[in-house]
DNA sequence: TGTGAAAACTGCTTTTTCGCAGTAAATGAT
DNA sequence: ATCATTTACTGCGAAAAAGCAGTTTTCACA
């Protein structure tokens, strides 16, 4: 009676203190991890999460190394790249708050695909893969979203084909402005995130002349503003109108 | 007793039938379900499959069409392609003996994003989405299995962002038929699929006149044979030579 | 607030890719 | 085997994209 008793009562508390945990009362919604906190099998992953935290422009994952574990983005912004043909830098995308980062390094690889960057100050949360594995064979929930979450990565992944495979460089450049604004937003009516135009390059597949090019026809157009580094869109309705015959917006 | 007795030889006899089933007995190794044959809530899954004859230039499946399940290509050959920018085909990839097609219109997506057409007659093993989900849902070694299959779809996928971004027509056309190679073979020194320049073009992200062209160089370099529509690739290390620099092959 | 390095910009040339138009060849059906 | 239709091929001009070189502007840091 009595080990029962405590046995149920310290479930109950362990259950609450991973309510209470960082996990627990993480602000990031989209957490595959906080969806499925009320699943048993979790709580050995929820209590071996390790925070990080990242000075603008260092590199917390490095492509070719090993695969060691998962990141989500609690703060900041982060730029995902990799070694593109001849020794070019591509971007695969940029990452905002709630995003996971590193999920590239699962599957079959043993090493990460991809380079990720802090573009500011970053708050990562960090799981082992190890950790993470067990886990999943244990917890069918959380596995079944990640497979969902996979799944739609792979749409998207599967758009950006399209897109950079049939897009003008207009087009592409045009889409990058779109995918930037929707993803981190303007402030002032600027971009509240600072690229360079060669890192708009990277992700638009095309060069930085060109990008240059391209921002100061647009400008010319009264669709784009300029001021320095900073870029502004000066008419959202009508950039997107310009490609919204290709594009459904999979990715936010 | 009696029913217990009964009770146990009623599952013995549903593992064995299980066994002996289509799934049980069919040579896809590559299949997901047959790996997870033996966990018991896969039976109704099996038991409820499908197979499905399809003539050479059928579609069976359609983009924009809502999900209704996932195919398995037992025998035959098969393209998977998606209306493109401007109008233009895209061909996605294509699909020997062994792979699972349709899986794009999982995650949550509630349309096929792509078309599916056979290539030459093909069998096709089909599952219902109600019923493959249900059985994901019970079935963590399964769900495991299709989330390790989606994010090497992902890195695969991620991979043709890179050639179709960043490599010259020369070298997407090489590409192209290294990958058909890959997948199909050669049959006394030709491709044993017949594409047309169109269909090169089409995955190749290029246009008909460009493949062409291409193929008239390659064949005054000795690196290709042609005889009317049959191509043969003439000299594939040096092919291979060409983009190896580019390409780790994660796609066979 | 000045200063040097980095980034942004522009004009020009070259290269690459595309698209059209017309011809030749191959394929499939009768 | 023949014919009609599709597909493959080629040359040429146009357009798009890239690369280069030199100038101006911006920004971070002293």
């Amino acid at each position: 009676m009595r080990a029962g008793a405590n046995h149920i009562s310290t479930r109950i508390s362990d259950r609450s203190e991973l309510l209470d945990s960082a996990c627990g009362l993480c602000s990031n919604e989209n957490c595959l991890i906080q969806k499925n906190i009320h699943t048993s099998s979790i709580g050995k992953l929820v209590k071996a999460r390790k925070e990080i935290k990242c000075k603008k422009g260092q590199q917390f994952i490095m492509e070719g190394a090993s695969v060691t574990g998962l990141f989500f983005l609690l703060s900041g912004k982060v730029k995902v790249l990799r070694t593109g043909l001849h020794g070019k830098e591509q971007i695969v995308r940029f990452a905002s708050p709630g995003e996971i980062i590193g999920h590239r390094g699962f599957g079959t690889e043993e090493t990460y695909p991809i380079s990720a960057i802090a573009l500011v100050d970053c708050t990562l949360c960090y799981f082992s893969k190890e950790l993470l594995q067990e886990t999943l064979r244990e917890t069918p929930g959380l596995t079944y979203d990640f497979m969902l979450f996979y799944a739609n990565e792979l749409n998207r992944s599967e758009i950006r084909v399209k897109s950079l495979s049939q897009m003008t460089v207009r087009e592409r450049v045009i889409d990058t402005l779109l995918y930037i604004n929707r993803k981190f937003g303007q402030v002032n009516g600027y971009s509240s995130l600072l690229l360079s135009r060669r890192e708009y390059a990277d992700y638009a597949g095309t060069t930085e002349e060109q990008v240059i090019r391209m921002f100061s026809i647009l400008k010319k157009e009264g669709l784009l503003i300029t001021k320095g580094k900073r870029i502004g869109i000066a008419d959202i309705a009508l950039l997107k109108k310009e490609i919204s015959e290709h594009n459904f917006y999979l990715d936010s």
